[in-house]
DNA sequence: GCAAGGTC
């Protein structure tokens, strides 16, 4: 390390703020700053000594990734190849535009200097932007000394420890990720091109979408997230409620009401649970067998991480995680280290190490200032008080971002928004808490028995409330006094942490033995309910729980959602999928495949974790995922019969074909010459017909006609050197032997250009059209009609197995035992339909059974469907009756043909049958006299001449 | 016009 004159060293962090903040703490601010050729990323200039050697110290940074991934220009436009093609198309990483001025001022820098020391985040992928560093800095200096600075906090003696403690960069870190971008690459662009061009122009999707073109986008991440919504969605459509009964007792005194909860909970069985009853009611006094008082903590949160923030920030204020995102600093707002919400909430460590104490009661101190929660710190402050409490250390750790916490007091600035006030509230109050004592309870619980029955209730008792002398204490409410002790409830963190409170309710005074009479006690019947819709806050529980995204994202991917049409959020911040979105969860579910579930992610996840600690190698992932992708993208496109099935239960056809369904693009031939803005490309039409036209059309109609002979044809990688402009890539035909003349092979690699005389040959001999002839394989190689384009019955019959029964004679959209929509829905069962109870099967010819619907858009409307789960046979029966509805019922019917013939029942999804501890009896009503008939109401209505299996409001 | 991951 020594030599005579100092060393100079580049040092470069993640972003401006770091750079800033790290150069400050090594120079103890005593630094000079100048600009460099990006106007936010400056450059510090300090002098340092690393273990005895004095350095010349340059610290700069960089604004995340400083590279991109992106194919080769050749596959770069949408149509310019097969998107299967994208598994192998060469990728690169390069600097994009907006980056150029970054890289430039690395390079410029890294010239005179020795040393190259990355201060980037201590996460992989901030590994990943070290290598980038590395890369773009010994393009011009290939001599460097390269090292790497660990650090967690911005404090200074962890700053100061890592820069005398530098290791070298970690390739295996940063090897993951390049896997990870590849793996992401390939299978969004390829998947995303796939099913845009399938479907954009196959269905009248009517949306909005303004001046943009409709993308329907996969990704590895948006695309589970999407999962999660459709399958919480299918889980309450299939939802089977179960009728259960409950006992419920009630007994007023002077002090109030205490409701007692029968311990059995509720049971599913009628006549077990009226033969419970009676018992009661025969024997009624009750007796207390238990009175026990305990005392229970409630604990502060832990320290906030931006998932914990977000989700927060949704349930308390119902502010969506992206907007939260926005307010919250560091992350899309221009100049914001600048901004004044950055400068009072900044990400640091919290530790219980000595500076983070110290860091930690400085916070305090400042808040102490804050008309509202000012008095609250100043207590936390107070030692007599005995509120603080050293922070737990949290169990969501990334290693790169810490807790957040407000570093500046601030009392309200003048450029602040409600939601700025808001978000910077939440974080200082939720940091305040977190240096609490728990709030503590004492809760009372009392047990009674009637005819042998349990019953119980808990609450707070209040036996006096006279305690005002404990200084600096907020006395809550005293619960219990004894002889030798009382026991009190204390707010404490609740004082301060508004957002949360004690539930439960409070109970009279109960002795043990003490024996009265019910003034209620019923037989309740109540429905298990399904779950709610996925809220915000549930979403990015489930995505953190499967690794989808990382906390910078993960509000990224379900925006996404929203903008694509996929889902929707209602004023509950609860998200529905839209009908685009089911449809496409659907189709892949209907292929068999898992695409929507998280499990692809989280294989990756685990791939990359083994890459990262060197277990197993980039290029072997990359090759067994990509290569498992690939397949599973084939058999997709073979499969995409699927997906226009799960289309056209929601959207009505265009009759216009996705692109994909009119033409089998192959690869580039050569740039057109007559327009000269795009290529020529070979296609297929549908007719088989192959053919090399200009992706301009239909502004360029540019187009070469081949020989209506060829059964095969692929461009190659071969260019030919004779036609110009070059290059003109040579096309590999296969010719049907029996259309040519037998002096011509039927192999040819051929040239488009106008150089090659054996096509031109066979295009005067053959035609440009397709030879009707039949038994050749002309006639049955024709490109397969989609379900529902077959405007020529002849030609549907003609493609002979039905994928839905796997019978001849009829296509899938045709099948007699398909689930019917909309349009074919009345024609389908109106055979047996006198009364509307005797509908026949059309698929088994069994007797149907009547049912009425108990979901959201259909509640109360009947319908039929067979018995067994193998026919997924459904009609309603409005529709049977000859009510032809409109096209906004397409929906509603798939619906109901969903929860009739399994789905989600079926493969791979999970019912909710069955699930127990839905609603709960909250009504009273009297106590019968022994003997029927038995009192209580039903659930559903509230009606007391009936329990819920008999309620006329009910649903299936 | 595609992904997801950093960040101004």
């Amino acid at each position: 390390m020594a030599g005579n004159r100092p060393i100079r060293a580049l040092n470069v962090a993640e972003k401006p703020s770091v750079a800033k903040a790290v150069a400050g703490i090594l120079s103890r601010n005593n630094l000079r700053v100048r600009d460099g050729r990006s106007r936010y990323n400056r450059i510090f200039e300090f002098e340092y000594t690393i273990r005895g050697q004095p350095i010349q110290m340059l610290f700069t940074s960089v604004t995340g990734h400083l590279m991109e991934l992106e194919f080769d220009e050749r596959y770069r436009k949408w149509y310019s190849c097969d998107p299967v093609e994208l598994y192998q198309a060469p990728v690169r990483k390069t600097v994009p535009q907006d980056k150029l001025d970054i890289k430039r001022t690395l390079q410029q820098e890294i010239r005179s200097c020795q040393w190259l020391i990355l201060w980037l985040d201590c996460d992989r992928e901030g590994e990943n932007i070290a290598f980038e560093v590395v890369e773009v800095c010994t393009e011009v200096n290939s001599n460097l000394n390269i090292w790497r600075a660990r650090f967690s906090a911005l404090i200074d003696r962890e700053i100061h420890e890592a820069v005398q403690n530098l290791v070298r960069p970690n390739r295996s870190f940063s090897d993951a990720v390049d896997a990870r971008q590849e793996i992401d690459l390939r299978i969004g662009a390829s998947f995303t091109r796939f099913q845009t061009m399938l479907l954009k122009d196959a269905f009248n999707f009517n949306f909005a979408t303004g001046d943009r073109s409709l993308v329907l986008s996969y990704g590895p991440c948006q695309f589970p997230t999407l999962g999660f919504v459709v399958e919480r969605y299918w889980e309450i459509q299939a939802y089977e409620p179960e009728e259960f009964w409950t006992i419920n007792c009630s007994h007023n005194s002077d002090e109030g009401t205490a409701n007692f909860s029968w311990m059995r909970g509720h049971i599913f069985d009628y006549t077990c649970a009226v033969t419970i009853y009676e018992m009661c009611i025969e024997e009624p006094t009750a007796t207390v067998t238990l009175v026990r008082q305990q005392e229970k903590l409630k604990y502060p949160p832990y320290p906030l991480s931006t998932i914990e923030l977000e989700k927060r920030a949704s349930r308390y204020f119902r502010m969506s995680s992206e907007h939260t995102m926005k307010v919250k600093p560091g992350t899309q707002w221009q100049k914001s280290y600048t901004n004044p919400v950055t400068l009072a909430i900044l990400e640091l460590r919290l530790t219980l190490s000595q500076p983070g104490l110290i860091f930690t009661l400085t916070i305090v101190q400042e808040q102490q200032a804050h008309p509202v929660w000012g008095p609250y710190a100043q207590r936390l402050l107070d030692p007599e008080a005995a509120l603080w409490r050293n922070p737990a250390s949290g169990g969501h750790d990334d290693k790169a971002h810490p807790p957040i916490h407000p570093t500046k007091f601030s009392a309200g600035e003048s450029g602040w928004s409600q939601d700025h006030h808001k978000v910077y509230e939440l974080v200082v109050r939720h940091f305040l808490a977190c240096v609490s004592q728990p709030a503590v309870s004492a809760e009372t619980t009392v047990e009674i028995d009637i005819a042998g029955e349990m019953f119980s209730a808990s609450g707070r008792v209040i036996l006096a409330v006279s305690f005002t002398c404990i200084k600096h204490l907020d006395l809550y409410v005293i619960t219990y006094i004894t002889k030798k002790k009382a026991l009190v409830s204390w707010k404490n963190y609740l004082d301060v942490y508004r957002f949360e409170s004690w539930g439960g309710s409070m109970i009279p005074t109960y002795l043990l033995g003490q024996q009265f009479t019910p003034t209620t006690l019923t037989l309740d019947s109540g429905v298990t309910r399904p779950p709610p819709l996925l809220s915000e806050a549930d979403l990015l529980s489930c995505m953190d729980k499967a690794g989808i995204g990382t906390d910078a994202t993960m509000h990224d991917h379900i925006k996404k959602l929203l903008d694509r049409f996929y889902a929707t959020k209602d004023a509950n911040t609860r998200f529905s999928p839209t009908n685009l979105g089911e449809a496409l969860v659907m189709g892949y579910d209907d292929m068999g495949y898992e695409l929507w579930k998280p499990y692809l992610r989280s294989k990756m996840e685990d791939d990359m974790k083994a890459v990262s600690l060197g277990t197993k190698r980039k290029i072997e992932i990359l090759a067994s995922c990509l290569q498992e992708m690939k397949a599973c993208f084939s058999d997709a496109k073979l499969n995409k019969v699927k997906l226009f099935e799960a289309m056209e239960v929601f959207f009505d056809r265009t009759n216009r074909s996705g692109v994909e369904e009119q033409n089998a693009v192959g690869g580039v031939v050569r740039r057109c010459g007559l327009c000269r803005q795009a290529d020529m490309v070979l296609k297929r039409k549908p007719d088989g017909k192959f053919m090399v036209g200009c992706l301009g059309f239909p502004q360029c109609r540019n187009v070469v006609w081949l020989p209506g002979s060829i059964s095969e044809a692929a461009v190659t990688s071969n260019t030919c050197n004779v036609c110009t402009p070059g290059p003109v890539f040579l096309i590999q035909f296969k010719f049907r032997q029996l259309e040519i003349p037998p002096n011509y092979n039927v192999d040819h690699l051929g040239c488009v250009g106008g150089c090659d005389d054996i096509l031109k040959q066979l295009t005067e001999i053959c035609g440009t059209g397709p030879r009707n002839l039949s038994g050749t394989t002309a006639s049955v190689r024709g490109r397969t009609p989609t379900t529902a384009s077959g405007t020529n019955p002849a030609s549907n019959v003609q493609r002979g197995v039905c994928s839905h029964c796997r019978q001849t004679g009829h296509n899938s959209s045709d099948c007699p035992s398909q689930v019917s929509t909309s349009g074919r829905a009345t024609s389908r069962a109106t055979d047996h339909a006198n009364g509307g109870s005797s509908i026949a099967c059309n698929s088994c010819g069994e007797p149907c059974v009547s049912r009425t619907a108990n979901t959201a858009n259909n509640r109360g409307r009947k319908f039929y469907s067979c018995q067994s789960q193998e026919c997924r046979f459904f009609v309603w029966e409005d529709m049977v009756d000859g009510g032809a509805r409109g096209q906004n019922n397409s929906r509603t019917n798939a619906r109901g043909s969903n929860a009739a013939s399994g789905r989600p029942g079926g493969r791979g999804r999970g019912r909710g049958r069955g699930r127990r501890g839905g609603a709960r009896v909250n009504d009273t009503t009297f106590v019968s006299a022994t003997g029927e008939p038995v009192s209580g109401r039903c659930f559903t209505c509230g009606d007391p001449s009936h329990f819920a299996n008999a309620c006329p409001n009910r649903g299936m």
